[in-house]
DNA sequence: GAGTTTGAAACT
DNA sequence: CAGTTTCAAACTC
């Protein structure tokens, strides 16, 4: 990778060809004995906001005097910089953030920070575009540049229109990084004044319409994500049915906003039909949408998986008839009247689906099952549960320092050893912390963003990051002062040290008895699943029979809850102890967790 | 992997 | 705003 070093004053579109000798660094005029222009260099680089890859000494450190030489932490704060760095070998538990990365994040003042840094931003190495491994497991691929002369400073650098830096991207001359902030920065403002949407996600949920206006009918049709491409595309040649246009690349139709000449992109076009047709079907779906997702070029409700993009679609249909722009009125009312479809293979299933009478409702089958009160129950259930295992295994812990105490008078050898673990103990307490009191930090920012990396790993750029920053602070400071056992500035430290097997034993036993519940639910929805099947086939013998109210078939009315599902906060019955099957994903919130 | 095609972005 | 150029991804061989 080549990374040149860059006057931070440069404006975005006037780059030298080839970069300069040194890059400016914020360190240089401490060292060389010009504080003005450190302080204005510490003023630039704090309003670019940069994430500060160092700790600071004043940062509080909950942890024993004699282990704050240990550098262990450093290589866990700086995401941005060293992103792919296979690192923490000390610590088997790597699940962010850490202490000293709570302490960073939660603290304002450990943001910007425009003073030494402690390791060097690494530029970015090429590496060969590849499978890049996901946090669980699936390979994604990784989307990495190959600029030459854009410096990747401009949009059509994918990384630089995402929002990301550079990372590991076989890109020349890039400025696309940490280093390079300044320049980037103003590439930014330029791009911005271009174009102050520049940098919003392509494809948005119909803006100049509503969702419906290009919905598609689902039988035997590919389904795409719901979605205008803002602008729209402008292809000539490529018939909107290659990657190159990018309403096609990010599967959706192409809309009024497009301008593109010979398009086959639209809802029952042969073409398109064809192109989708076959094994390869639900192959290059996904695939599309994964990088839909991945470009980010599309903004959430892009990001709906496919059944959710043909419920919503099959729902929209109870809106009201569109037509789309192309034209195709004749299709789409033949398939509206149910006349045979004439497609076979992997497109059976939506033919099935599509059978079903076209004006459905869904609703979970737990949405009658789960109510709000059941809910707080449930989080009551695990408080106490949670204190349970807290008391029983500071019972057992009572127990073992007295056996303990016995055998520590000889093993004074060992010391050493020892505290290193307590260390390694302390450092992993907030973590388990977090845990306990927060688990709602993975869900509602996700824990691969926390520590400002996307989830494939990639750094987020400053601009990306400040727009999490605040809910970011939130759910740390939510974290911080959420339900702890032990005061924050506890001097006990034995107490400290056994905090992550407490939690560890009440995570256990929390999730063991939300186990059961959901066990619980998940045989109350089969329950009424098979109910509703039941019924619907008693009195429904013919599909076409059903009545649509308003284009609405509602399910069979279901007797009340209370007679027909055994509660879920009851005791566990003896023959829970194994998972059910679900054969059949529920719908609803459910099947995306 | 090199060369070509394509269309968005940038520029005039 | 339209035409042209630049650029990098997609595609082809």
């Amino acid at each position: 990778m080549e990374q040149g070093g860059q006057s931070a004053a440069a404006p975005a579109g006037d780059f030298p060809p080839k970069k300069l000798a040194r890059q400016l660094d914020f360190t240089s005029a401490t060292y060389s004995g010009n504080p003005a222009l450190a302080a204005t260099a510490a003023a630039v680089s704090r309003a670019l906001q940069t994430r500060p890859p160092q700790i600071q000494p004043q940062t509080t450190i909950h942890v024993q005097p004699q282990q704050q030489p240990q550098p262990k932490p450093l290589p866990q704060l700086q995401p941005k910089l060293q992103p792919v760095v296979p690192q923490q070998n000390h610590l088997p538990h790597v699940r962010p953030p850490t202490l000293v990365q709570q302490h960073l994040l939660s603290q304002p003042i450990a943001r910007p920070m425009p003073t030494v840094v402690t390791m060097k931003p690494e530029s970015p190495k090429p590496r060969p575009r590849s499978m890049h491994e996901m946090k669980d497991g699936t390979p994604t691929k990784k989307k990495c540049c190959n600029c030459r002369h854009s410096r990747c400073l401009k949009l059509y650098c994918e990384c630089f229109a995402s929002g990301v830096y550079c990372d590991g991207c076989n890109c020349t001359n890039c400025f696309n990084n940490v280093e390079n902030e300044a320049a980037r920065r103003d590439a930014v403002d330029a791009t911005l004044e271009r174009n102050p949407d520049a940098f919003r996600p392509k494809i948005g949920n119909s803006p100049h319409g509503t969702i419906r206006d290009n919905v598609q009918e689902a039988v035997g049709e590919l389904l795409p994500l719901v979605g205008k491409h803002n602008k729209g595309c402008h292809c000539k040649k490529s018939g909107c049915l290659k990657k190159y246009c990018e309403c096609f690349q990010a599967n959706i139709l192409c809309s009024e906003n497009c301008k593109c000449m010979d398009c086959k992109n639209f809802d029952g076009s042969e073409e398109r039909r064809a192109l989708y047709h076959g094994d390869q079907r639900n192959t290059m779906y996904m695939q599309q949408a994964a990088n839909a997702a991945i470009n980010g070029a599309i903004g959430h409700a892009g990001l709906m998986s496919p059944s959710n993009s043909r419920k919503r679609k099959t729902s929209d249909l109870a809106l009201g008839q569109t037509i789309h722009r192309m034209g195709l009125v004749p299709v789409a009312n033949q398939q509206r009247n149910g006349l045979p479809i004439p497609h076979s293979g992997p497109l059976n299933h939506l033919t099935a689906a599509a059978m079903i009478p076209s004006k459905v409702t869904y609703r979970p089958l737990l949405s009658d099952i789960v109510q709000n009160e059941d809910v707080k129950e449930l989080c009551k259930l695990l408080v106490v549960v949670s204190g349970e295992a807290a008391k029983a295994f500071a019972g057992r812990k009572a127990q073992k320092e007295k056996q303990s105490e016995k055998e520590d008078q000889t093993e004074s050898s060992l010391a050493s050893t020892k505290d290193n673990k307590e260390e390694d103990s302390a450092i992993q307490k907030p973590s388990a912390d977090d845990r306990s009191s927060g688990t709602h930090v993975d869900e509602a920012s996700g824990s691969d963003t926390v520590d400002g990396q996307k989830a494939d790993g990639r750094p987020m750029s400053p601009s990306t990051l400040a727009l999490m920053c605040d809910e970011e602070d939130a759910v740390f400071m939510e974290s911080s002062r959420g339900p702890t056992l032990v005061p924050p500035h506890t001097s006990n430290f034995a107490f400290v040290e056994s905090m992550p097997e407490v939690y560890a034993e009440q995570e256990k036993c929390v999730l063991m008895e939300f186990r059961e519940c959901l066990r619980k639910l998940v045989t109350c929805g089969r329950m009424k699943e098979e109910r509703f099947a039941t019924s619907f086939r008693v009195e429904t013998p013919s599909q076409q029979d059903i009545p649509a109210t308003n284009g609405v078939v509602k399910p069979p009315a279901i007797p009340s809850k209370a007679a027909q599902v055994p509660p879920i906060l009851r005791p566990t019955p003896s023959n829970s102890t194994k998972l059910p099957v679900v054969t059949s994903p529920l719908p609803g919130h459910l099947d995306k967790k």
